[in-house]
DNA sequence: TATGAATGAGTTTTCATTCAT
DNA sequence: CATGAATGAAAACTCATTCAT
């Protein structure tokens, strides 16, 4: 049920009420338990379908690539798939990955195993790509993934769309990415030492 | 009400019961009344709290800088407050991140305000890091920034401490930071070598 | 809901609760809610319909009359309406009339403006009596006006049907209002020959 | 306790809540434990004193007259009594008489022992007119006395010191009840048969 | 004598859910 | 398939009452 989708999205999980998913449905709540047994159920499946549809798309996007692509852009392109699905397309990703955290366990036993599969579609990406020389050495890449996969996320919170297109965003995410990640320049002679906080 | 904030963090604005917040105070909800009208009166309460906390802990973290830092371990040093805050510190600042989106907007007038706020200090961290020349022309500062605090906010939800110590989480931050935002180092001589607050 | 009038005719605006309401009408609680917003609506609504049935009923009666019908006796008429209809019939006028002085403004416009049009009525009456030389001239009308909706109002707090009919009431009722009102029948002839109603 | 009648005679038996009370004594609800074992204890004094005292007003003011006063003259004093007394003066007759009908039994015990031998007084200034020829022998001296009585009771609910004196009032309400009474000036002949609606 | 703090009992209200139609 | 009507469970909230101070 798209209803669902959106207005998990917007109220979370326990401000979820069948009430608002029919009227954005355009039906009368009982109606939902025709096609579901339970809330719980709806929801469930609300979340799965987020994981699930995102995860599909990606790999389609992946498989789509000419065999020559580098690691670095097929994380890029994974990067805008994961962007323009959340923000452009789906209520889905959105109620999916927003509400991660205030679903009891019992109902995110399925978006969970999806969710790990996803990420291991990232994780393989960053591996390659840390397998090529494309990702500084002092990056954890775990840490580095979940970095992204959060600036990625949270752009659902504050994007505007008539601040900035999404190809904007997309563009400037895609940078940011890249740097953030890649090492120093290729006639690399010597790189910064920072030194951080302890 | 530190429980408010605890359970605020958990289970999201809708799922946030008084009878939770109460048990975590050890305390009858009942109670509750005698210290705030309402529960909304509570949540926003607490919702405030936890960007107001946040800014006058980074301001002082920034106020404590030696004259002479440079913009980029400014904004690595306001990366680690966030984090540490957040993840250490403050169910306050958790609940205020995570439920930002789902809080009725009655309830959010003084916790935007203080959000504003929040977020002018890092623009203006930015800005004089752009312009000093340590970020990329190709970065819109504003949306560097909300990649950044995106990254950092999501945070909360992957971290597990028994995989990672805030440490380790703080330092592979502050390089994908850094990175993401600076020019390549072109015939680089030495950069800085950046403190970020303790 | 005759459930909420007879319940607010006894216990009183504060003293009505929906646990009551809900018994006498054979219901659960809740199920008001599906008919009304709220306690509140669900008073105003009977309150309003106190005195908004009391008016019709009167009305009709008084366009029933012959054309001819003395100003006085459309006064008496009037009378035994207002006591019939608030002793035998109506919970409703009971309610409107025992709580006025006890609800919150709020809950009052409908049901104040439906009383002002009642007195309205009465006022008429009145005024058409003076006119035709039938009221004392130590009496204002108004004054004269409120004593009988007094007398007549405080009936249902100490009428027991087990003492005296409604018709014996009714009777002295009507004699007490006429000689309260009459002038003295000076050098009197002969006066309407009445009969009391059935 | 004052603040008890005031509070009762505005918002009724159920609506009386002790915050409200005791913020007009200027006092925290729980000191009022210190006079009073109850809420219902409370209320029970302060209804018992409205009648209480006006049985003292009353009985004091007829004592006072001069012992040829003829038993119209005595009526129309308990009139102006009972009409002064719950206007100007006392609270607690206003909550004394207007909540006789929301209270539980229980509480009404005593209250109802004074009200019938405020009663009884009046019985007897009206049978003692009776005996004197003075009341009309188509009244139930009875229910001309709960008539009466009804009129000057339902004066507190509409009586605006801004329109009327008291003393205006009380002047009409004497007017009004001895004519209702009385029976026709002197060299009287006939008398209405009147006639009321159907 | 009085109050700040807290609580238990009970009330209004919300909501998922059921069921006859 | 869908809805109107209703309900049980649980939530927010109110309030008399207690108690330590």
């Amino acid at each position: 049920m798209d209803a669902t989708a959106h207005v998990l999205s917007t109220k979370g999980f326990a401000g979820t009420r069948l009430t608002d998913v029919a009227k954005h449905a355009e039906l009368q709540a009982p109606a939902i338990y025709y096609y579901f047994a339970s809330r719980e159920d709806l929801i469930e499946e609300a979340m799965f379908r987020g994981i699930n549809d995102l995860r599909d798309h990606l790999q389609r996007a992946l498989d789509a690539l000419p065999t020559d692509t580098t690691p670095m852009d097929r994380i890029l392109t994974a990067a805008e798939v994961h962007l323009r699905h959340g923000l452009d397309l789906s209520d889905y990703a959105r109620a999916s990955i927003r509400n991660s955290g205030q679903i009891p366990d019992r109902l995110r036993a399925r978006q969970k195993k999806e969710l790990t599969a996803y990420h291991r579609i990232w994780q393989r990406l960053i591996a390659a790509a840390a397998a090529d020389g494309q990702i500084r050495g002092d990056l954890d890449p775990k840490i580095a993934q979940s970095l992204i996969l959060g600036a990625l996320n949270w752009s659902a919170e504050w994007w505007d769309p008539r601040r900035n297109s999404v190809d904007t965003l997309v563009t400037n995410a895609q940078a940011f990415i890249r740097h953030s990640l890649a090492p120093a320049a290729k006639p690399a002679r010597r790189r910064a030492k920072g030194r951080a906080a302890g």
